[in-house]
DNA sequence: CTCCTATCTTGACAGTGTCAGGATATGGAG
DNA sequence: CTCCATATCCTGACACTGTCAAGATAGGAG
């Protein structure tokens, strides 16, 4: 008899035919989804009701664990500045050790980051979504500042102007790069791209001849 | 008697007691009025509808003049870039007439346009709300990138990687200072500011020392 | 087993861009 | 001067968006 099912789900909600009603790790998932969709929409094309269809959930479930849409991009934003950090880590690991060579790769991996994920990339430098009075996205903004501070005395900066031409000039090719411009350098193949990008970088250092 | 009176428009709809039912230029009124929506909401603030009230008229009249969101920022890039030339324009009328310096002026136009104009300047180089395939602004674009190639080739640049690291260190520097960060640089006074430019400027050029 | 709390859903609201159809003004032909 | 074709602008509607309030469900502490 139906009267002894004891209270049956309402429906399945139709999206996902065995999907518990608890998620289990939404937060994680959310942000996986948000980055596809950012990836695929587009900055301007990002929908917080997309995201939510994108995890299996209804549109109102990221509010309990984001807030709002900037809630989510600022996490998201935190989550991209420590990519963006392991993107240069992964360049230095490979490179000689030397301050000079270390710097570079750097710069390298700045732009690795800027290419693999060009609209993430934005989130983090051009973007207003993303609240950068969060405490957790305030330090990991802050930590890729300093590391690059550090590579930058590392091979003999001294003064501001040091810092700011290496930071300009790497984030200049990055962000051109991104956004399709630059064919000339964009076009090339990957070791040629980055001979070229190395010989660039270097022109910003203190001691360049 | 009331009667008499022909036809009385049903409501000098109250955004202007005066306002005829033709603008007049409605299509520059257009454009300048998004340009200080975006100058005052910002990129992802950006309302249409918002922009017409602003011109004091309906939602729908940019319609008839623009399409749609695209074709109205596709009309305002291109017309920003015409700015953005003349920025870099104003600074070569007053500096020195040597290749090398008026190089750096443009390079110092780019950021005086930026820090200006900061969201306009994202609308031209990060934006994916215009047409970039439209005839009037890729024209637009087009002669930008025209004068850049052509003050570096003037300055003795004769690779691509001369040209990609001009380019790259006064796009670094506009869309770092436009961004808010490079604080060290961007809290300058403006002399100051313009001098600590130049000299990094000055590290992208070919015969640079 | 009971109840408390975190998690998730549903339904509503105002605001957005776009489209269809109607209103109005302007300039030129007769 | 009259009349009308056409460009210009408005109103109303639609689907979609982010956010809020209120209810449903699950998991764990007691």
């Amino acid at each position: 008899m139906t009267k002894d099912i004891p209270k049956l789900r309402p429906e399945p909600p139709l999206t996902s035919a065995t999907r518990p009603y608890h998620h289990g790790d939404l937060r994680t998932a959310l942000l996986a989804a948000a980055e596809a969709e950012l990836a695929d929409r587009g900055m301007e094309g990002f929908s917080l009701r997309s995201v939510a269809k994108r995890a299996g959930v209804s549109h109102a479930a990221p509010a309990h664990h984001f807030g709002d849409a900037k809630g989510l991009l600022t996490a998201l934003a935190a989550e991209g500045f420590r990519q963006f950090l392991a993107a240069q880590a992964a360049r230095e690991a490979v490179a000689d050790r030397d301050p000079a060579s270390q710097l570079v790769a750097a710069g390298l991996g700045y732009v690795d980051f800027a290419l693999a994920r060009p609209t993430l990339f934005r989130l983090l430098w051009q973007s207003e979504r993303p609240d950068f009075s969060d405490a957790d996205l305030g330090e990991a903004a802050r930590a890729a500042y300093t590391h690059l501070v550090n590579q930058v005395t590392g091979a003999g900066g001294r003064s501001t102007a040091d810092e700011a031409a290496v930071w300009a000039i790497a984030h200049g090719l990055a962000d051109l790069l991104a956004a399709g411009r630059l064919r000339s350098v964009g076009s090339l193949l990957q070791p040629a791209r980055d001979a070229m990008l190395a010989a660039i970088i270097r022109r910003a250092l203190p001691g360049a001849a």
